[in-house]
DNA sequence: TTGACCCCTGACGTGGACGTGAGGGTTCGA
DNA sequence: TCGAACCCTCACGTCCACGTCAGGGGTCAA
């Protein structure tokens, strides 16, 4: 049920020192035990997660921290009638993703013409010998 | 024909302080003037903006060193028939990049799906009012 | 030939995401 | 009760992709 902190390192593959960062940063909120241990619940590894996939994709942590309330989709509470200014922000960051995701594609689908490529020079070099 | 450094700048709109440092990286090799000044051909606004789509999505300059003579296509000169190894490396970063696609695609649609609920509340809320 | 505007090479500064001790408490099995 | 294995909070170090400044030269129009 409440896992400390080196525990959900071994699980998610993440740094204790990242998980620490983690909370500085405001991404993840702890409970603590009486001796100050931290105590992550359920959600902790899934959140985790999510976390270093935005990392990964190259999201500073600023903006993570403030899409996060919103990736639990809209079943979450969020508030009344979301500020504008912070709709912009999601939506620049969404189109953001997608420019970076049609640049990754296209990066990956040249490997992949240059794999088959090579893969089938080897096999015709083969079939010669 | 023959750009400098400040023109390929404007076009690519990368800084003059990043150009170089893609060269010094051994990301791109301008050929140089008598008077020492770098010299870009006519694929460089086409490479620049191919690095600067993986280094926004992440990828560090020795990886995209590695995979950048495989992304012109089995057209470009490449070894006879290809080391193992190295066609192991590159398939190893095809799939690092699916990786990547597949983190970054789920962010984007869940950043979506928070949009059009956000939106759709938005709409309610003013007819409501 | 002077000034404006390019270009060059070091070399130090920076911001983000951690790594890596230092110094010290907690828990638990032998 | 003692050692090993956890955990804590500072706080400085590191790596990467540049920014920025210093010091110096090329080029071209006025």
């Amino acid at each position: 049920m409440c896992v400390r902190i080196g525990e959900l390192s071994q699980e998610t593959g993440v740094s204790v020192r990242a998980l620490r960062y983690y909370e500085e940063e405001g991404l993840i909120r702890p409970a603590r035990s009486a001796n100050g241990y931290r105590e992550f619940g359920d959600g902790a590894v899934e959140a985790v997660r999510q976390i270093r996939g935005m990392i990964e994709s190259g999201l500073p942590t600023r903006i993570i921290r403030e899409i996060l309330p919103y990736l639990d989709g809209p079943a979450a509470l969020m508030p009344e009638v979301p500020c504008a200014y912070m709709l912009g922000e999601v939506a620049r960051q969404r189109d953001l993703l997608d420019q970076r995701i049609r640049s990754l594609t296209g990066n990956r689908d040249a490997l992949d013409v240059y794999l088959r490529a090579a893969r089938s020079a080897a096999v015709t070099a083969d079939t010669a010998a």
